[in-house]
DNA sequence: GGTTCCGTACTCGGATAGTTGTTGTCCGAGTAATGAGGG
DNA sequence: CCCTCATTACTCGGACAACAACTATCCGAGTACGGAACC
């Protein structure tokens, strides 16, 4: 799995505190991360494209979640980085070989392998669905000290006075 | 995930309708499924070093399953060929950048984001757990054509013979 | 003083190289069956 | 006829290239703000 996974969940959780109608560059969120600025900016494209995120152009524009935290699902995020596909493929094995079989409607239902491995692979999905960046913040605030928490906040604080006072 | 996982899995089962005392060729398995020969040993190889499989040299040789296929779970095999990591990677990001603190103890605690990232993973993990070789042969046995079982069975029986009578 | 227009600086978006992991292949070490030879 | 032994062919195991995906980076298109000029 791509470790841009990761790096997107953290950015939403920031987003999903960032005061209403406020935008965050993604060179910020790089900043706050300490991750490659560039690198990290292709991934949040992906959330774009997947209408997670918004952007907005120019000077005092961003990123900013495009709805509610408690309407982003983990797997929302991981589906935008990583891709829409399984990470099983069956690749229809069962059809070549010596034991192959010439008709086709022999082979109507899915491999039984295929079920069994996208059947763990939902359970997978499920769970994901059931997290929503609002859980995570809700977490966060639960055990995570509230020196740190303020730290985070006042950083945010910050960075927005700079934008307001010298864009 | 890997390719040679699906491969792996259909040689399992494979493996598991051998008569006892019996091995087959990884030249064979290859042969049964249309896939590259040296390629498919590797990833035998792999469920040999996991133990899954037993391997026996020299003519009349091949690969076996090394205990009951009702012993062998979908996750072994998954494990076993695409390692033993999980594939979400916790970083420690939140260790970074302006808001981190220097305090170690801070961080006793898993990062919420990895811990949710991982209770999928575990959901996953129990899904391909519940699931043995023994399982998808006895889903095979019962959805499959039996023209089809036969063939299949038809063409490990006359292999057999071949390495028997002129090995 | 209010309005309009232009310049500017900042943002995102897609196109472009470098590096690690997966895919694919090969040859050598080891082993058990085979056949011949001898007792 | 039975036993011993060298031969032989077959197997696995690990070492060696080719490709693709992930990682990382850069520059151009677009946009909203700020200020200056004009009315």
């Amino acid at each position: 799995m791509s470790d841009g996974v990761e790096w997107s969940i953290h950015c939403c959780t920031v987003l999903a505190v960032l005061p209403p109608g406020e935008a965050l560059p993604a060179a910020r969120l790089a900043e706050f991360h300490e991750v490659p600025p560039a690198y990290l900016a292709k991934h949040l494209q992906a959330l774009s494209s997947a209408g997670i995120v918004g952007s907005i152009s120019g000077p005092r524009g961003g990123y900013a979640l495009a709805r509610p935290a408690a309407e982003v699902t983990l797997l929302d995020i991981v589906l935008a980085v990583d891709g829409e596909e399984t990470a099983f493929r069956c690749s229809e094995i069962r059809q070549r070989g010596p034991a192959a079989q010439p008709d086709p409607a022999a082979y109507r239902r899915p491999c039984g392998i295929a079920r069994a491995m996208w059947r763990a692979e939902d359970a997978w999905r499920r769970e994901l669905t059931a997290t929503t960046v609002a859980d995570l913040l809700a977490e966060l605030m639960a055990t995570v000290p509230t020196a740190q928490l303020l730290a985070g906040a006042e950083w945010i604080q910050q960075v927005q006075i700079n934008r307001r006072t010298r864009p």
